[in-house]
DNA sequence: CGGGTCACG
DNA sequence: ACGTACGTGACCCGG
């Protein structure tokens, strides 16, 4: 991340809503559809679409006013009374507006007792610290220009609203003769009228910037205010408080509590807001949108993606059309599919390479014969060895394109050639652009006839620009593959001793409790092992109570067993004997088995393989390693570092939480972090009102399993099931929950209706979730997508933060110069191996690369353990 | 090869 | 009237 340069970063454009409102109001003649007043939408909108095609921002939001009572200064009110109230005329537009921009699928922000200015900010902030997105902000408020910085930008406008000027720092002070960040003393020394701002009697503009050029601050101005001579140093001195005053008026507070989701607020559907437009008889604007016709697959060409935004050269793809590409007969040979069957059968035809601008795929055509371009690294008649030596110059190049890049990368590790380090893998580009496929087969994807890998990363990097992902790909998946990759191949140390007597005494009870259990219910005919059998020595020949039914026939799950422990004594033996079969059948002998020369074991990470964003493990998964159990937990006693070293364990505490509270910008919740409570004891001390140290552990467990449901996407039924209460007390439960956190419920509502609208959810940067379900006519399948809706944004965000977190990790180990690898993770953990001195400096990096991958409204905190076991760590 | 069950976050 | 907490992968049955 930290190699890239705001001029990649895709744009997000927020506005003041209120200020273009106001001045789109006053600057055209009034207009109407059946007697509601539209002019100062249309005005809004004709603005924004111009920004839109000017600057080609991926996402947009606006901002507006709410004012609480108790704002900044209850003297404030006073000051807000002076300005001039706005007309019916105008007000009923503000409603027209938000509808407009929430069909339009463009963020709508707002926070009680926030202004738009403050929100404004907010966006900024959190564009800078998470480094995602640049920002800009349009507006027609001159106390914006405080926050100007080289990462985001102001576009003002001017002559009503037709034209806006861009202010960078140097600008503001070409125009103003000071700093942004001296515009807030400004407005304390010289006022604003039209902000009712008093400011210094007698003290205007000019005055004002003399004095800032020689003192900087206005505390500074007040602080020599005795080395002023003459009426001005009277006037100073004895508005001291009044100036300190006007200057916190006109300070913008960058801390508004909203939910930032700038992922959510795509441009590419503009085109859904026609019939809205059509409604206010909007036309003009309709006009504009209207090729997007409100399909997913076609963007807004003629408004938003006129032009292209600017890009730094080396990230962009080569331009030429597919026809400039080599002739149709060449086959792509950069799959791992494909070198492998080239291996297979030696190099007996031509390879081609392909040189587009510069990016190079690799193409090989057993029968045409000759290269066709560059291609003469390759002869007919050479080893595999030695094509794949040849070949080593085409890997190392610096715009490789690859399908299934990791794959490439073990093939070529495996005979000892340096490793390519491609930069587009079209797999996971794919997964980004439909994350639910089972698969991506390039066969699917790309006509093996036709242009290949090259033609298919054009189209692909079109698609992404569009959906505000391709940061993804470049900043996140391209650079996580190599991570991945170095954690599959040095894989986890096991000690088979530890193993074995494990395995052992398992297997030794397990039998004492098949015989015991075959004793107890009278049956020994019939195998334990199947759920079918056991489910009819229980409840038909037995006859016990209780019985529940699914697809196959009897159910005989945990719940169900545990329930019957008083009615029959086998029930717990059989539980027993359920744990201890899948620790010995999943976890000791497969683990054994998979042990490679050295003791250790290597898992697969899938990065396509699941819908959120998150990595999976396989062969053996190792993210699911037992430790919920005493029992279980011994497992991790196998589970150790290289001889004499370390291991340490860093996890995330609350991730997801913590991502639900910036998300949804709610008070409460983000309090709790803000002050490093225990957020479960908190929500039980709101939910039960009852002081923190009166909550009792019952009461925290509940609140805990609330939490948890709100992170899953709530449900009456599910929480009920979970804390064991009936459906109406778990209803009330939720229903106080929401009272004390109305900013969660806020976002939750806000997550299922634009999920609805949008057809897919969107994390804070910008990787999508498809709900196919959220339309469903069918009850049951439509409140699974809603559920899905409110988790994928939370599990997602995660997701893509521990990513970040891994590649930082990753390059720190390597800047500097540590041993040290990391070899594992699981969702919200990273393991690394260590020798013995690195531990305090990698203890340091893990949590210094972890809690600052990214900058959320709360902290992210991480706890590190170290051991000589995985056992030991936790 | 799908479903039941259960290990993890 | 219906059956649900979200996301995974592995093992075992039985058709």
């Amino acid at each position: 991340m930290t190699e890239s340069t705001s001029s990649l970063r895709p744009l997000l454009l927020v506005v003041d809503g209120n200020s273009l409102l106001h001045r789109a109001f006053h600057a055209l003649p009034l207009m109407d559809a059946d007697g509601i007043f539209t002019n100062a939408v249309h005005g809004f909108m004709m603005m924004f679409l111009k920004v839109v095609r000017e600057y080609s921002p991926v996402s947009a939001a606006v901002a507006f006013d709410t004012h609480a009572p108790t704002f900044r200064h209850e003297a404030y009110e006073g000051y807000k009374a002076g300005r001039q109230a706005a007309p019916d005329e105008m007000k009923m537009q503000f409603p027209v507006l938000k509808e407009v921009l929430q069909s339009m699928h463009i963020g709508v922000l707002s926070a009680d007792g926030w202004e738009a200015d403050d929100i404004l900010g907010t966006c900024a902030r959190l564009c800078a610290e998470g480094g995602m997105y640049s920002c800009m902000l349009l507006t027609g408020d001159r106390d914006a220009l405080q926050l100007v910085t080289d990462d985001s930008m102001v576009l003002f406008t001017r002559k009503g609203i037709t034209e806006a000027v861009r202010f960078t720092p140097e600008t503001v002070k070409e125009a103003y003769g000071i700093t942004p960040s001296q515009v807030p003393d400004w407005k304390g020394l010289a006022g604003d009228s039209s902000d009712n701002i008093p400011g210094i009697p007698g003290v205007g503009d000019k005055t004002a910037v003399k004095l800032l050029a020689e003192y900087g601050t206005l505390e500074n101005v007040l602080a020599h205010g005795n080395d002023i001579k003459g009426k001005l140093g009277e006037k100073i001195r004895a508005n001291a408080d009044q100036a300190r005053f006007s200057k916190d008026l006109a300070t913008i507070r960058p801390e508004a509590p909203i939910a930032f989701t700038p992922g959510e607020w795509t441009l590419d559907r503009l085109g859904d807001g026609a019939g809205v437009l059509k409604k206010y008889r909007l036309g003009q604007v309709l006009r504009q949108v209207s090729s997007a016709g409100g399909t997913a697959a076609a963007p807004v060409e003629t408004t938003a993606r006129t032009k292209e935004p600017p890009a730094a050269p080396e990230a962009e793809l080569p331009a030429d059309e597919p026809a400039a590409l080599p002739r149709p007969e060449t086959v792509p040979l950069s799959t791992p599919d494909e070198i492998r069957a080239f291996l297979k059968d030696g190099c007996q035809g031509d390879c081609a390479v392909c040189l587009a601008g510069n990016d190079l795929t690799i193409y090989s055509d057993g029968t045409l014969g000759r290269a066709i371009l560059g291609g003469d690294l390759l002869d007919p008649g050479m080893s595999p060895r030695e094509a794949l030596e040849a070949m080593d110059v085409l890997f190392a190049s610096p715009r490789l394109h690859v399908h299934g890049g990791k794959e490439l990368m073990r093939i070529l590790g495996s005979m000892g050639l340096p490793l390519p380090h491609p930069v587009w893998d079209t797999m996971l580009a794919q997964y980004l652009l439909s994350p639910l496929d089972p698969a991506y087969p390039l066969e699917n994807l790309s006509d093996p006839d036709a242009f290949g890998v090259i033609s298919l990363s054009l189209r692909q990097k079109k698609a992404l620009e569009e959906k505000g992902m391709l940061h993804l790909l470049t900043d996140v998946e391209m650079p996580l593959q190599e991570v991945l990759y170095d954690m599959e191949t040095d894989g986890f140390r096991v000690d088979p001793s530890v193993l074995r007597e494990l395995g052992k005494s398992w297997t030794g009870q397990a039998d004492d409790l098949r015989e015991e259990i075959y004793a107890m219910t009278g049956v020994r005919d019939f195998n334990l092992n199947s759920p079918k059998q056991l489910g009819q020595v229980l409840f038909e020949t037995l006859g016990l109570p209780g019985g529940k039914k699914n697809s196959k026939g009897w159910s005989t799950d945990a719940s169900v067993l545990e329930k019957l422990r008083d009615v029959h004594p086998a029930a717990g033996r059989i539980l027993e004997y359920r744990q201890l079969m899948k620790l010995t059948g999943t976890y000791v002998e497969p683990l054994i088995s998979r042990m490679d020369a050295e003791g250790r074991i290597h898992s697969l990470f899938d990065q396509t393989a699941t819908a959120t964003g998150r990595i999976s493990s396989s062969e053996p998964n190792l993210q699911n390693i037992p430790v919920r159990t005493e029992t279980g937990r011994e497992i991790r006693r196998a589970f150790i570092p290289r001889e004499g070293w370390k291991l340490c364990d860093a996890d995330y505490s609350q991730i997801e939480l913590r991502v639900l509270a910036h998300l949804s910008g709610d008070g409460a919740m983000c309090d709790a972090f803000l002050k490093g409570q225990d957020v479960h004891t908190r929500t039980a001390s709101e939910v039960y009102s009852v002081p923190m140290d009166e909550v009792t552990a019952a009461m925290r467990r509940s609140a805990k399993a609330v939490n948890f449901g709100l992170v899953y996407g709530i449900s009456e039924f599910g929480l009920a099931r979970n804390i064991g209460v009936s459906r109406s007390e778990a209803h009330d439960f939720i229903a106080r929950y929401f009272e004390r956190y109305p900013g969660i419920k806020r976002y939750m509502d806000e997550s299922v209706r634009r999920g609805r609208s949008q057809g897919y959810t969107s994390t804070l940067f910008g990787r999508r979730r498809p709900l196919p379900e959220i339309r469903n006519p069918n009850g049951n399948i439509r409140a699974f997508g809603e559920r899905v809706a409110m988790n994928a944004p939370v599990q997602g965000t995660a997701a893509d933060i521990i990513k970040i977190a891994m590649i930082r990790v990753h390059s720190a180990l390597k800047k500097q110069g540590l041993r040290a690898r990391l070899i594992l993770q699981v969702h919200d953990e990273l393991l690394i191996e260590c020798p013995p001195e690195e531990e305090s400096a990698v203890t340091a990096l893990l949590k210094e690369c972890m809690e600052n991958a990214v900058a959320l409204s709360v902290p992210l905190t991480v706890e590190v353990k170290s051991g000589e076991s995985w056992f030991e760590t936790k």
